[in-house]
DNA sequence: GATATATACTTGAGTTATCAAGTATATATC
DNA sequence: GATATATACTTGATAACTCAAGTATATATC
């Protein structure tokens, strides 16, 4: 017999949790035209100072790697929803800057991730929902 | 200014959380020389009444599609993690069931995913960690 | 008992990430 | 101020999925 500790099974949990609810709000956005992935880059940009970063920053703020934002972003430039600029004390760097219309999509797309996040989320009450985003918080 | 409701932020922060997560047991599970995916379904397979279940079931169970299973069973049978059953009541039916190696393979790994695990959640006292599972549970 | 429909897969093509290696620029050291 | 090293990317090859379509078998209906 295995007896797997309550972390370990926690990690399995939410693992699958997170995967069935990144798939559904991804169906919503898909009528937006994008995907949640580039949901997470459109917030991540608007709640920066100057809705601009830079894209090793986005990179860890979501969750992947520097070859990967420049995959991800580069459609979403040919689309418009947001700008390259350089920066003039250091060309290393190429930063992101959300567009009008980027900031556009983003508000639009929250309401749908919004309204889904709330059926996904119907099981639990207010200060369940609390409790469980403070519990999560004190994880690293 | 948008004000992303509470389940919203929930979603993003668990989508985030569970991406570290795994990477960091899929690291763990790369000296085994196996993914956290084949992980969970050896760890199904070794749950399951017989150590033996349909590929849909297994799909389900741990959040891909049956395509996705075909693919990720292929080579876990050529290692001989897993062996390959016909149902003879449903020819259409192809069974995977866990095989003596499989079972050690699983064994051995639930120990470095413990560990792994334990790391993860060394912020959560035992008690938050129970509350934490008792409310993930209630979601859906 | 033929026909329609549903189920259980598999396969080809496409997507989205990864890693390793490469390029360009900045910084630190002697 | 040349040289080494670190940082910020980009690119080619690869991995791990997905979806849509195909095949084979089972079940339900008339």
């Amino acid at each position: 017999m295995v007896n797997l500790s309550q972390e370990s099974q926690f990690i399995v949990q939410s693992t699958l949790l997170s995967s069935v609810m990144t798939k559904r709000v991804d169906g919503q956005l898909s009528y937006h035209g994008i995907s949640f992935t580039e949901y997470l880059i459109l917030k991540h940009l608007y709640q920066s100072s100057l809705k601009t970063m830079r894209r090793i920053e986005l990179a860890d703020s979501i969750g992947i790697t520097a070859s990967g934002i420049t995959r991800l972003v580069a459609p979403m430039e040919k689309i418009g929803l947001v700008e390259k600029e350089s920066n003039p004390r250091d060309a290393r760097q190429s930063l992101v800057k959300l567009s009008k219309a980027g900031e556009r999509m983003y508000k639009e797309a929250s309401v749908s991730v919004d309204e889904c996040a709330q059926k996904l989320l119907s099981g639990l009450s207010a200060s369940q929902l609390e409790k469980l985003m403070e519990l999560l918080c004190k994880i690293n």
